[in-house]
DNA sequence: TATGCACCCTGTAGCAGCTACAGGGTCAAG
DNA sequence: CTTGACCCTGTAGCTGCTACAGGGTGCATA
């Protein structure tokens, strides 16, 4: 009567291995099983799938994600936390940009000095082998 | 008479485990060896390993690395498979950063949109729950 | 009834790029 | 002669999947 597995990938946009792993790692809750031993699924989990997998495309980790779906299981909690969760994950790709921009930077500017002829006096190549070439400090991390 | 593997790792910001990682997978040559079977390192290491570190810092992957070391080293040839590989580099940066700006769009509405309270009518959780909330396309990969 | 085909099952290994042990050896100083 | 800092190999772990291999299920068709 449940979905099958198939069913609730194709409707979620998801690959079958990857729900069964999310049951694997207890991200999506273990589904009834036929006679046949197939996994039976209920609306509830193609709810659960659907926002898990929008919290992944939104960048979520999975780490973040069950933390999430513990609080949207508590609808009286005061969603402080479900704040900070979000605003957390959005410092951190802010700053993933920023690294991502300087990174643009240096690129460009290292591309740009190239004026074409042999290897040997590539300046891509002379500025990856001497980092005093640089302008900024794309990160050390 | 050579640099040992901590001090290689100390001179080019490293990790004894990434040296050897690296001469695991080919990347850096391997190293003459002392009596007592320590690695031992010549200046052309220390170079090759600074260009790797740099290469890396700037976002290169080890198989793009592999190509601009290859190239590094037949310096008559034309730069322009190393302009390539650069600017195709670029790209990808570049690819990231609008990827991570759309995100930080859509998660910026949503938590803009919380307006504290419980978890119940949490918009955060809602806009997580139903992708229909969300204005922009943020990708499906 | 047989057979084909699409789908499902479990278990395990692989990807990138390291990082972190465990369990041992080497070497110079005190 | 012992201590401590370093080195060695080998292997397993991290994230978030993805991709098999080697089998079983279930339905339609010949």
């Amino acid at each position: 009567m449940g979905l099958k597995i198939g069913e609730l990938a194709k409707a979620t946009g998801t690959k079958v291995e990857t729900v069964r792993y999310y049951e694997r790692i207890g991200l999506l809750p273990e589904a009834e099983r036929t006679s046949g031993n197939y996994r039976s699924y209920a609306p509830a989990h193609l709810d659960q799938l659907n926002f898990i997998r929008h919290a992944r495309r939104l960048g979520f980790d999975i780490a973040d994600i069950r933390s999430l779906l513990d609080l949207a299981d508590q609808p009286e909690r005061d969603c402080a936390e479900v704040d900070r969760i979000a605003s957390g994950h959005l410092r951190a790709v802010e700053d993933k940009i920023a690294r991502l921009a300087l990174l643009r930077e240096e690129l460009n500017r290292m591309i740009g000095q190239c004026r074409g002829g042999s290897v040997g006096n590539c300046r891509i190549i002379e500025t990856l082998a001497d980092h005093g070439l640089c302008e900024s400090d794309h990160g050390s991390d």
